[in-house]
DNA sequence: TAGTGGTCTAGACCACTTA
DNA sequence: AAGTGGTCTAGACCACTAA
């Protein structure tokens, strides 16, 4: 571990120096992830300075979602994971006439290996907000189907799709599995062609259930995706709600400038 | 004011407790946004605590992107910004036809006043990403236009654009003001009409400097949308790199089944 | 000039983890 | 028991803002 030194005539706060040079040793990868940081004791020693100063260097470096803190433990690199780019086209018919779901084909091509657990399917009546978007009556139930996603074994992203009742009920889409190509090869098979999508794209700070889905630091930001798949009559048959650990995600798009 | 008083024999440390009172303010609108908070002083005063104390109270409040500081002025309640809605459609022609810039034109419908300052426009030669990009050799000059777009005077989003030089010297994309419908009609001016866009969309926490800029709490994310625009030609002719405070936009887009 | 937040020092006690 | 981070105290000097 090679620490610099700081500059006490330099107009830059130690403890900002201090977060610098960690930062540094951080994105030059001398520091890895998962690996250990110098003790705030290290650093007082080290740089020479009181043990406040040491920690608000390291609190830095936690906003930043750089590093993860382990009450008793110490200060650690975070562990990243693998970068998943999502192109607007992973719902394309395509890949769905090969058998495969999305998650599943998009997961191939990064070279992951991609897997679901926590599948629950339920029947209820929908919020105010999917109610909205599938366009039903507060009173009509919906299918609810729930699951988390990994890569690697690590927890990505979670989904919860809501698919009316009078399209699922009494098919594959209530049940566990779905069979090939997933829901939407089902909702196509029940009749409802699918003819476009619509995405919502937002990002906050995850709830603490999410954190803990998703196995999420402190600072580690989420992106929430909500999908809204429409048929060749206009009607909504789907809606997809997705929560994704931010860095582990590029979102691309394609539109034309008409 | 009334400040609530902490329990020394509760098991919640006074500084969170003091944030939980603090917030309770804030959320039943007995402190509204804009607002000033009681100053450090203040609160030692009248919880009795030292300063680091009342200090890590304002700290977890700030974390939660509920307060803002601002030095030798005190600690005020977040003014929230207007959640705009970006549609995928915002770039359409029609708008430009019109006269407007993307921004100002999406900005009328959401009923907000939009406004934009820190114009830079410089040549210099592009770093690696944009290269890649816009695909022009690391020897060509690029124009390079920085600015930043707020919404009721609040700073919602930066944005950096790069064109290749063979495109815009010369020409008003390379003057601060680049006149009715903005660098795209200019663009099209110059004989690249439009054909389509990709986005890319990412979420993180912001650097320091992205803190400053957008004037956010220490736990506020950033959505970072990279935009590449393409010519009937396949060519690309501008890249436009944005960072977006997170509360402040949703993101739409629309896109066929295939 | 007074009041504000920003940073720092030098201690202290506690809770958690690991050996 | 030793080492770690979490919290707190009681001061200090500085930089920025507004009257």
């Amino acid at each position: 571990m090679q620490l610099g030194t700081i500059d006490r005539t330099s107009d830059r706060p130690p403890s900002k120096q201090i977060a610098d040079d960690l930062r540094g040793l951080i994105q030059s990868s001398r520091l890895v992830a998962g690996e250990q940081l110098p003790s705030e004791a290290k650093l007082m020693d080290h740089y020479g300075v009181a043990r406040m100063t040491a920690r608000q260097a390291l609190q830095e470096l936690k906003s930043e979602g750089l590093v993860v803190s382990e009450h008793g433990r110490g200060v650690f690199v975070r562990r990243t994971v693998p970068v998943r780019r999502l192109a607007s086209d992973r719902f394309a018919r395509r890949y769905r006439d090969q058998g495969k779901a999305a998650f599943l084909a998009e997961a191939e091509k990064s070279g992951a290996t991609p897997s679901v657990d926590s599948i629950q399917v339920t029947e209820d009546y929908p919020d105010v907000e999917v109610q909205q978007r599938l366009r039903v009556p507060e009173d009509e139930i919906v299918i609810v189907r729930s699951r988390r996603y990994l890569s690697d074994g690590i927890p990505v992203e979670t989904a919860v799709s809501y698919i009316p009742g009078d399209i699922g009920k009494g098919t594959k889409i209530a049940e566990m599995d779905t069979g090939p190509g997933g829901i939407y090869a089902r909702i196509e098979d029940a009749g409802h062609t699918l003819e476009h999508f619509t995405e919502e794209v937002t990002a906050r700070m995850p709830t603490e259930r999410e954190r803990d889905q998703l196995q999420l630091g402190t600072s580690v930001p989420i992106m929430r995706v909500v999908r809204t798949a429409y048929d060749f009559q206009g009607r909504a048959v789907e809606v997809c709600d997705t929560i994704k650990a931010a860095p582990a995600f590029v979102l691309e798009y394609d539109f034309p400038a008409r």
